[in-house]
DNA sequence: TAGGCCATCTGGTCCT
DNA sequence: AGGACCAGATGGCCTA
C-alpha cells in the first residue's frame, strides 16, 4: 500500500527541514506516481502489464473497437491525473524551495538583528530586546549619538563640550533601565535636582520628534535611556516608529 | 489562562 | 521563470 499523499507532502516537509532543497528526481515517473497514489503512465513496454490494476479501472483485456476507443479514453484520463499530480508535485516542490528560502532569509535577518543588539549598550544579564526593542532602541541610540555630536559641533570648546554633554554625575547614572516612574518624573523636565539638569536638553529642538504623541516609546521607556550619554538627552531622544 | 513574542508556512506581488 | 520581499495565518513557548 502506497503512501498516502499527505505522507508524501509531509515527507516533504520533513525534507525542506532538514535544509535539503534540493528536490531533483523526485518527480520521476512511476515512483512518484506510487508516492501520490496515482495511477503510472501507460506508455512504455511495462504499460500493459499495469492495466487492471487494482484501483485503477476495472477494464477487461479483450481487444475490440469498443475496448480501444475506452482504452483511449483511460489513457487520456489517466494522462490529466497523471499531469494534475506533476503540476501539483511542481507546485508543492516549488513551495517547499520557496519556504526553504524564506526561513533562510528570516534567519539572515535575525543575524543581522543579533549583530545590532551586540553593538548596543547592553542591558541586564539575560535579557535580550525583542525585534521591535531592538530596532527602536538602535533609532533612539543613533539618534542620541547624532545629537550629541551636533552639539559638540556648536562650538562649544572642546573640554565643555564633553562636560557639558557628559557631565561627570550621568555618566554612570544609567548603568541599566531606569524605573519608569522616575524616567516619567525626568521627563523632558530638566529639573535642577535632576543629576543631569546641565546636560542640553533637546526637546526644545524643534527638529526632535521626541514630542510627538504618534511616537512609540514614552519617557517611562526603559529604552529611552543606556549607559554613557546624558539623560536629559536620552529621554528626549525620539523614536519614529509609531504605534499601529 | 490570556497575551506577547517568535518561527514557520503560505500566497501574492514585484523585480531581475 | 525564478527569486526576493511582504503580510497574514497558525501554532508553540513563555510569563504575568
Amino acid at each position: 500500500m502506497p503512501a498516502p499523499l499527505e505522507t508524501c507532502l509531509s515527507d516533504l516537509d520533513c525534507a525542506s527541514n532538514n535544509s535539503s532543497s534540493d528536490l531533483s528526481g523526485f518527480l520521476t515517473d512511476e515512483e512518484d506516481c506510487v508516492r501520490l497514489q496515482l495511477p503510472v503512465s501507460t506508455s512504455g513496454p511495462s504499460a500493459p502489464a499495469r492495466r487492471g490494476a487494482p484501483g485503477i479501472s476495472g477494464a477487461s483485456d479483450v481487444p475490440g473497437a469498443q475496448d480501444e476507443e475506452q482504452e483511449r479514453r483511460r489513457r487520456r484520463g489517466r494522462g490529466r491525473v497523471r499531469s494534475e499530480a506533476l503540476l501539483h508535485s511542481l507546485r508543492r516542490s516549488r513551495r517547499v524551495k520557496a519556504n526553504d528560502r524564506e526561513r533562510n532569509r528570516m534567519h539572515n535577518l535575525n543575524a543581522a538583528l543579533d549583530a545590532l543588539r551586540s553593538v548596543l549598550p547592553s542591558f541586564p544579564d539575560d535579557t535580550k530586546l525583542t525585534k521591535i526593542e531592538t530596532l527602536r532602541f538602535a533609532y533612539n541610540y543613533i539618534w542620541a549619538l547624532a545629537e550629541t555630536l551636533r552639539l559638540a559641533d556648536q562650538g562649544l570648546p572642546g573640554g565643555a563640550a564633553r562636560e557639558r554633554l557628559l557631565p561627570p554625575q550621568c555618566a554612570p547614572c544609567l548603568p541599566g533601565p531606569p524605573s519608569p516612574a522616575s524616567d516619567a518624573e525626568s521627563w523632558g523636565s530638566g529639573t535642577a535636582a535632576s543629576p543631569c539638569a546641565a546636560a542640553t536638553s533637546p526637546l526644545s529642538d524643534p527638529s526632535s520628534p521626541a514630542a510627538s504623541e504618534d511616537f512609540a516609546y514614552g519617557p517611562g521607556d526603559p529604552l529611552f535611556s543606556f549607559p554613557g550619554l546624558p539623560k536629559d538627552l536620552l529621554h528626549t531622544t525620539p523614536c519614529f516608529i509609531p504605534y499601529h
